[in-house]
DNA sequence: CTTGCTCCTATAGCCACTGGAGGATGTACG
DNA sequence: CGTACATCCTCCAGTGGCTATAGGAGCAAG
C-alpha cells in the first residue's frame, strides 16, 4: 500500500548517491518531495527517472545549468528541440576541443617520458622540459 | 641598483597571475620572498623560473602535490629521476584514459545530435537518449 | 523492547584558484 | 615638496559539484 520510495532506494535505482540527491534538491535541480510524518523524503518513480536523466547528463559532462534547461525541455514535449540540439552540439564541440588539447598533452608527455634517460635528474628530460617551456609547442588547457 | 623584482613583473615574466602567486606562497609551493620596508614582495629570476616550471606543469595537468615532488627533484640534480619518470608516466596513463573516455563520449554525443530530427522535443533523440541510459553503451567519466 | 539500519540537519572540506573591498606604498611629474 | 596614479598589501568570500562528518531521530524485525 505504501507508495513513497525512500531515498536509499531512489539512490540505488538511479545511481545517484544519497547526499547528492539532497544536494540536487537544495540547488533546485530536483523538486522537494513530500515527507513522512517523521520527516523522511518520499519519492516516486518519476523522481528516479529524473535522477537517471541527470546522472546520465552529468556523465556526458553537461553542467547543472544545461541540465536544468534539458529537464525543462523534457517536460514540454510539444516544443521545438532546437535548444536541446544546441546544448548537445555545444557540448560536442567542447569535447572535441578537449580531446584535441589532451592529445597534444599526450604527445608532449610521451616525448618527456621517452626522452628520459632513466639516469640522474641532471640529465632528465622530464624535468628539463618542464623547466623550459620553449622546448615544446604551446598549448592551452589540461584536464 | 635595486635588485628585487616586483610581483607584477614576476607575474608577467612567468605567466602566473598575481593572486595565484600569492596563493602558491600560502600553500608552500613557492618560498616566501623577502619584503621591502613597505612590506612588498621582492623576487629574483629564480622565482620566475620556478613559477614558469609550475605553470607549465599545471598546463600538463599535474596536481600541486606532484609539482611539489617535481620541484624538489629539480633542486637535487644528482638524484635518480625515477620519481619524475613515474609521475610523468602516471599522468600519461591518466591522459590516455581521459582521451578514451572522451572519445566514447564524443561518439554518444554525435549519435544524439545526428539522430535529432530537429522537430519537437517529443521525438528528439537528444532528450530520449538522456532519459534512457539503456539506449547507449555504458561508460565512466566525463570531462 | 531493543538492536541496528536508514534517515535527518547542519556544517565543513575538497581542488586550484579568482575576485573584491578597503587600505598602504612607491614613483613620476609639475 | 605635493599630488596623482599605478601597484601593491591583507583578508575574506565565492566558484562547481559534490563528499564527509557529527550528532541525532525514525522505523522495522526479532
Amino acid at each position: 500500500m505504501s507508495h513513497g520510495i525512500a531515498i536509499g532506494k531512489v539512490s540505488e535505482g538511479s545511481g545517484v548517491k544519497i547526499p547528492t540527491i539532497r544536494y540536487y534538491e537544495q540547488i533546485g535541480l530536483l523538486p522537494a518531495p513530500p515527507r513522512t510524518e517523521g520527516g523522511r523524503r518520499t519519492y516516486d518513480h518519476k523522481d528516479i527517472e529524473r535522477l537517471s536523466f541527470i546522472r546520465h547528463s552529468r556523465e556526458l559532462g553537461f553542467d547543472i545549468d544545461q541540465i536544468q534547461t534539458l529537464l525543462a525541455l523534457q517536460d514540454r514535449p510539444d516544443q521545438s528541440c532546437a535548444d536541446a540540439d544546441a546544448i548537445a552540439k555545444a557540448r560536442l564541440a567542447e569535447v572535441a576541443r578537449k580531446i584535441a588539447s589532451l592529445t597534444a598533452l599526450q604527445a608532449e608527455l610521451k616525448r618527456m617520458v621517452e626522452g628520459c634517460s632513466h639516469g640522474r635528474v641532471e640529465t632528465c628530460r622530464v624535468i628539463e622540459i618542464l623547466a623550459d617551456h620553449d622546448k615544446c609547442k604551446h598549448h592551452q588547457q589540461a584536464n
